[in-house]
DNA sequence: GTTAGCACTCACCTTGATTGAGTGCTAACA
DNA sequence: TGTTAGCACTCAATCAAGGTGAGTGCTAAC
């Protein structure tokens, strides 16, 4: 395969991301002035498609670029590098992370790639090794009810309201906090659930009170609250005309609406920091005529986020990767702090994520 | 308007919202035997016309009913009263109620009324009055911070992370966390934030930590976190023939993608317990050929939530507003308890709505 | 190796005829 | 007077036939 071949490609690709349409000899050689006639063109194009980098719907139509074709083409690109930063002011301009709660600020982020690349937009919640306790405190709420709140090591608080019969004082509450703190910090949560019956003899008479806490983690262990997946940009892709076939439509909105499903698809297993993963690539029936992009971002616990964007093979790649790439950055830059964000005196929090 | 033309309008309404096509005079003479000919039908027809109860799309088609025939409908339906509680037990069989989250509790609320109707629906969380603040606490989190749990009378708990010069013990903090819960118990939040600097004074010398409280307190009251609209059965929609229109798909798709307007949309005001809402009855431009109903559940502490289906104005009304029925039944069973949930020995939280 | 020219293919569009579901009207009937 | 049979009429939907044009492959000349 030689250079000419090669731009004669990446002409094709351009102009098929850009149309949507079967591209054509003509077009390449007066669009994209080569200095070569049509009929080179079309030479060209039949070795081509020899090589199996470009695909003919039919025998009087233009010429389509394979999955292959997409493979050598965003391959040059990330090779050359360039692209990374370009879209970096624009993400800082249109992306604050200015909000309280993670799942808005992820939300903020699936809005914003969606904007900005006019694809469907999917952000993960960071997670990765399951954190540590770092402090228990149970806060009265009514009669015979309590509030848990767990903070760990990930700055993730985990809370629901137990009950348990009897009453307990402010004070008596916070006593049992005390105790359950001391004994339990440094513990991942099925740890602690472990050593908690040992723990509840120790502390004393409220067996009532730790059986409850008991169940909880127990039931907190075994199906973690599921994670909040922000999408953004779903009725964007409609107006594209791959999208004219209901079929597909009725496909990308269920898997739309089965979050977990998505998440799964889009959730990157290696700790690289892109993957480009180009139609069949995927190995996912539904996607077979869809790309994946998707990037990483880290919190200053080391825990590890997604964020990703789903389009069609033909997606704008140049752009998607370099979009993926600067909010990648930023996210890494918002929970970069202890306190997970930017900003002095900005008060936070991270949680809900497991 | 007498009986019989009642009844072939039934029977026309009836075969409409099954079939989604115009109904012909001798489809009614036929399928739904009246002991009348076509003919007689088709002058009756020509009658309910006149009265503006049908709709031609065009000469040689059949008839179409309109908004104000499902109207009518819809009160006949609703007068005799009787459906309420057909699908009691379905709902209850699929509906468990088995979740920590309000989220979670709303989601599957959503998810079981969109596979029970095969429509699009909405539940919000409740709301109502200003939530009055019961318990505040201080949980230490890192040295420097901490995180601010406000344990509320409607059971709802807010919550971040504060950060503060300096170092306090879990006692200070907790002995601070007793002082703010007696002084500011009882308040609601904008309360609150008005006495805090007075407060504060009293307190002693955390003057910083309350400071970052203050401005805490300051944002939440402007801008209270989002809530939650749980949304269920979008792609559902897309089997429906009157959406294998683009231009519909893509109007009901950026309402899903718009929460807080499809909220507006669906909230109910009155304090009825039922509203439907059909076609362009809604004054909604994009529901011209939509129906809404909704219905209402309630908490212990009398906060409102609402609940709704949103389906084509031929929508299957008896179903829709039974399964609403039950459903806003079982909601306002399971959150009839001070612990915001049924089933001893149950744990939960409410959260997360403001 | 490149290009002009030409025959060929095939999706797409237009046109026109056909079909069939449905109506409105009229006249006959109970 | 209400009901019905019959008939002419309308019009969307379907289908086949023909035309159009974008695009190709091949060949021969440069």
């Amino acid at each position: 395969m030689d250079d000419r071949k090669f731009r004669i490609l990446q002409a094709i690709i351009d102009d098929y991301i850009l149309t949507a349409e079967p591209v054509g000899s003509r077009t390449i050689s007066k669009k994209y002035d080569m200095g070569l006639s049509s009929a080179t063109i079309r030479n060209e194009m039949s070795d081509l498609e020899e090589l199996g980098y470009l695909d003919q719907p039919h025998v009087s139509a233009g010429r389509v670029p394979s999955a292959k074709a997409y493979r050598l083409y965003v391959d040059q690109l990330l090779e050359q590098g360039t692209l990374r930063n370009l879209d970096e002011e624009t993400v800082r301009a249109h992306f604050t992370g200015r909000a309280h709660q993670m799942e808005d600020i992820i939300d903020q982020a699936a809005q914003v790639l969606s904007t900005m690349t006019n694809y469907l937009a999917v952000v993960l919640p960071p997670s990765g090794r399951p954190p540590v306790i770092r402090n228990i405190q149970l806060v009265p709420v009514a009669t015979g009810s309590a509030l848990v709140v767990i903070v760990t090591d990930t700055g993730i608080v985990r809370d629901t309201v137990i009950r348990y019969n009897g009453q307990l004082s402010s004070d008596t509450l916070y006593a049992i906090s005390q105790a359950l703190t001391q004994e339990l910090s440094g513990k991942t949560l099925p740890e602690a659930l472990e050593v908690l019956p040992e723990v509840s003899r120790r502390v004393g008479d409220n067996a009532d009170l730790l059986r409850s806490l008991s169940g909880f983690l127990g039931e907190r262990k075994e199906k973690g609250r599921k994670p909040h997946v922000a999408v953004g940009g779903t009725s964007r892709m409609l107006t594209l005309p791959e999208y004219s076939d209901m079929e597909r439509v009725r496909n990308l909105l269920s898997l739309v609406e089965a979050r977990d499903r998505l998440a799964s698809i889009v959730r990157q297993n290696g700790n690289v920091q892109f993957t480009v993963r180009i139609g069949p690539e995927s190995g996912i029936p539904e996607m077979e005529n869809c790309s994946i992009v998707t990037a990483t971002y880290s919190t200053y616990s080391g825990q590890q986020g997604t964020i990703g964007v789903i389009g069609p093979t033909r997606m704008q790649y140049q752009k998607v990767i370099s979009v993926l790439s600067s909010m990648g950055q930023q996210l890494t830059e918002l929970f970069g702090h202890e306190d997970g964000h930017a900003g002095p005196g900005d008060s936070s929090d991270e949680r809900r994520h497991s």
